[in-house]
DNA sequence: GCAATAAATATAACGTGTTAATTAAAATCC
DNA sequence: GGATTTTAATTAACACGTTATATTTATTGC
């Protein structure tokens, strides 16, 4: 039986928590989980988005975005408007508070890649990103021949 | 400001869904979750381990573990017994049921990770293992220079 | 146009992630 | 050897992950 420290989920884990682990103590000081700062990021980059959209590019599930959205827009870091075409659509815009937020943060998260991208190296970090992709694309499982 | 898309953690935790996806069923149809399987798999590689040494082979963190155990203990998968010599620490076990079922699933795991070898390539995991163990080497900011 | 179906969100329920605080047992220090 | 400090584990509180279910609005079929 392969060892329990080569296991491939796990040490996606721990990278994850590596590569994050300087910079969520900020969000913390802002009263923002890694969630809710995926989310301000993705308004900030494009506003008045469905949910159904959010979700899909910040790689959450409905129910957690929903959570998420709800307590963004009771801080006023967000606003929800429903669709005018589609009353089942909310669409959700940044506020001028979230993207003053947003501005506080972004260039902390900036320093950080900035720090790995030096420690680790360019060219590792684009080779990584790379076959992280290119594991995601052959290993996802709707392309059939499987099961 | 580099874009959405290319957010390094996103990317990583993308890749963990995309290697555990056709595993976490496995898991589920017998009532375990990811972190409860790490916890017997530990336990069936080395038995009679105290919390804390589960908690770092396992990635979690003590309440999490805590209450991990409890629940495994309550279905008899793992037995609890303060060590005697240091009545803090409690060992844990896996018992003989919890063998049984660990029986059922490795084998579901591995057949996961054969395919993943063999569609993504046993060389480009390699690599991807070296790269990742690297990140999370120079990374880990505990070699000072930083802060 | 109206019933049936599909789609977008939201709720419910339970387990985990995370930080802070608590409890109980060693270890330390005088 | 008794007070202080450390350590192992637990509990508390709140947010997220996940599956199932419900609700509301669009769309489809007839």
């Amino acid at each position: 039986m392969r060892r329990f420290n080569r296991s491939l989920p796990m040490t996606l884990m721990k990278a994850r928590d590596a590569v994050m682990k300087e910079f969520t103590p900020h969000l913390r000081e802002h009263g923002l989980s890694t969630q809710q700062w995926r989310v301000l990021r993705a308004l900030e980059e494009d506003n008045a988005l469905d949910a159904t959209e959010i979700a899909g590019r910040c790689a959450l599930l409905m129910p957690s975005l929903t959570r998420i959205l709800q307590n963004l827009e009771g801080r006023e870091l967000v606003s929800r408007v429903p669709a005018k075409d589609d009353l089942r659509r909310t669409l959700v815009s940044i506020t001028p508070e979230g993207r003053q937020l947003f501005d506080i943060i972004a260039p902390l998260q900036e320093a950080r890649y900035d720090l790995i991208t030096q420690r680790f190296g360019y060219g590792k970090l684009e080779l990584l990103y790379e076959l992280l992709d290119e594991l995601i694309d052959k290993v996802d499982d709707d392309q059939a021949d499987e099961e």
